[in-house]
DNA sequence: GATCTAATGTTATGTTATAACATATCTTTA
DNA sequence: TAAAGATATGTTATAACATAACATTAGATC
């Protein structure tokens, strides 16, 4: 146990990243906060909180598992809170929902223009947000060809990773 | 009501085409039972019903919903029912699901090479599958890129088709 | 027709998500 | 700064989606 325990204070238990990156939740927080503040939105400590949690995890974490880890460092806690805290960062950008995983996960670049597409592997549960969108082109193709205007891509490859291969 | 009610006899309900196209579930059926076949696998009366009713809606049915409609052709109807019949017709290509709205759709092309690449309008619901696939190229490249060997893909591009826009 | 296997029936429960309304907190402005 | 309005959260209840486990039936094999 390191330092950023004690600076995370009280809620140190959910703030500390799992992978014992340095400083990776206080700069994911700040990140975050800075989205947020461009968007004239509040990133209240509820936000934070859940925002911590799932980054924290850097897997994709179910709502119901998120919703316990919560109840750990906060009182009230219905799956109303989770669902709405949830709303309120995925339309920030901050986090994707992994639809064939029903499953939640904290963006890996959500300063930069991006769509959630994802490596998923079945083997060790690993998954990957691509950094560049390699099907942007596809999309415009499609867009141009079947007269389609798309809003929302949800795209989620499963497989196997490298490791697991 | 044509001769093709009387044709489908005893579940003559559920056994027609909701868009009144001629000849549609009749086909649709036999390239069905063709896919079975050819698999060894048998099409049962339950999964003839279950892939007749999604096929008849031509657009994504719930499973909840397609239990209630089972449930008027056939006694003893339960979710494991309904969802043991996806499960089959999934796994012979015949339906999909859509991942991103929990609910199932008959396969367009199930004697074709495809990955169920789907457009979803979201304010006609109509959904259309990619007849080819415009992403194989791009998810070659991510498998060499990555090192990432993929085995199934969720494509589910949302927006508005032509008619809506 | 006895035996084995696959499919379905049946009951129960687990999992995921939202509705509706009350209360608290923040922001704005008088 | 007190009142008013807007946003966020608390709280209770329920809806919607899906699977587990075991009994029974129907089809295939011998
Ligand atoms: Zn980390
Ligand atoms: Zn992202
Ligand atoms: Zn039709
Ligand atoms: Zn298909």
């Amino acid at each position: 146990m390191t330092d950023r325990l004690q600076e995370s204070s009280k809620n140190a238990l959910s703030f500390a990243c799992k992978r014992n990156h340095a400083l990776c939740i206080e700069e994911a927080l700040e990140h975050a906060k800075r989205v947020c503040e461009r968007a004239g939105e509040r990133f209240t400590d509820l936000r934070k909180q859940v925002f911590a949690i799932v980054w924290a995890e850097h897997k994709p974490v179910k709502a119901y598992d998120l919703l316990s880890e919560l109840s750990s460092i906060r009182k009230g806690v219905a799956p109303a809170t989770v669902y709405r805290a949830l709303d309120f960062l995925k339309s920030q950008g901050l986090v994707h929902k992994l639809e064939s995983l029903n499953a939640y996960l904290g963006c890996s670049q959500p300063e930069t223009e991006h769509h959630g597409h994802f490596l998923i592997c079945e083997c060790c549960e690993e998954v990957r947000e691509l950094a560049f969108a390699p099907f942007s082109q596809s999309i415009d193709e499609i867009e141009k060809a079947q007269k389609f205007q798309i809003k929302h891509t949800t795209i989620e490859l499963l497989g196997r990773c490298i490791k697991c291969q």
